[in-house]
DNA sequence: GGCATCATACTCGGATAAAGATTGTCCGAGTAATTCCGG
DNA sequence: CCGGAATTACTCGGACAATCTTTATCCGAGTATGATGCC
């Protein structure tokens, strides 16, 4: 039961795009060097998020990716089942149904309650990953930040940063 | 984010050697052959769950496993983490210290609010399934059970069981 | 006949291949800016 | 000098390999049974 990287990557990805003034992008090459990730890899999981409606983009010159959404509006779990696919980790295959002693069909109009235990649990992580968004992780972020580090990083935005095209 | 397909057969599994009389054991190719599954494969998933004390195991003519606890002792959790391992399924690179921009080392003697939120939900999956045990499912199954379902499974558990060795 | 010993058959245990998914990369489709030409 | 069209440069988007995990299998280690030979 292992996560894909790439939900990390998005992750930040998209914590960088929210602090991005509006009617600006930042290119996919740039949003992969601000964690010194590969570009092209990088580029791969922005197109999964921009398939799930997270992120927007444009191509061209001054293209690039900004968030479709408010920050509030965008939470972990929905970057986790752009990357990740949203299918539950538990597939039941309905092995009771197999083998000498089959479930009754009777029984089989109820799920399998393994299948109901995992499920259950799943919803409660699922639960837990929509309640945070993507603006409480931005703040909590910026809580620990300097003014160096503020400066810094707005320096770096605004020297990266591209206008974006008016419409769309 | 895809869970092994052996934590539900090695659940099963477990329900099956709950319904075992003391003093008896299963061999793994009739634990395999009860739900219509690879022997070989069945037999991997049970050796995993001997190395986490699940199950116990003896071997030569007559030898077989059996449940090493009581049932109302066996989480699914422990099962999970016994084939699958009980590692987080998100694990944090720490990229927020590579790039241009890295926080500041004061920030990261605190974790990753994005690792924490993965952690805290995760946490939450696994609390829910640490209160399903092996007792609690065989409950609800043998719930729906009509005699002839109970008589069906009596039989064929005489019929398939081994008196394990009286030691270990 | 009783007992110890040896051979045998049967089971689990770990090491060994095959398949699928994830990770990583590249080139083509599309768009805005630039350049060039004509009026 | 100004306007418009073709060109160019730059970006995202989807298709294409490499690597790793998961899946699946086989043969060797270990043990109780049964046979055999000896006392």
């Amino acid at each position: 039961m292992k996560m894909s990287e790439g939900v990390e990557w998005a992750a930040h990805a998209c914590t960088v795009m929210a602090a991005l003034p509006p009617d600006k992008a930042l290119r996919a090459e740039a949003l992969a060097a601000y964690h010194a990730l590969a570009p092209a890899y990088m580029a791969k999981h922005l197109q999964a998020l921009a398939r799930a409606g997270i992120v927007a983009s444009s191509r061209g010159p001054k293209g690039g990716y900004w968030l479709a959404k408010e920050p509030a509006q965008i939470s972990l779990w929905e970057i986790v089942a752009a990357i990740d696919g949203g299918e539950p980790a538990f597939r039941c295959s309905e092995i009771r149904r197999r083998g000498p002693c089959p479930t009754s069909r009777e029984n089989c109009k109820k799920p399998c309650p393994i299948a109901r235990s995992f499920h259950s649990a799943e919803t409660a992580m699922r639960d837990a990953l929509s309640g945070v968004t993507i603006q409480s992780i931005c703040l909590d972020v910026a809580a620990g930040y300097k003014p160096a580090d503020a400066k810094r990083f707005g320096d770096w935005m605004v020297a990266t940063m591209t206008d974006r095209p008016p419409d769309k």
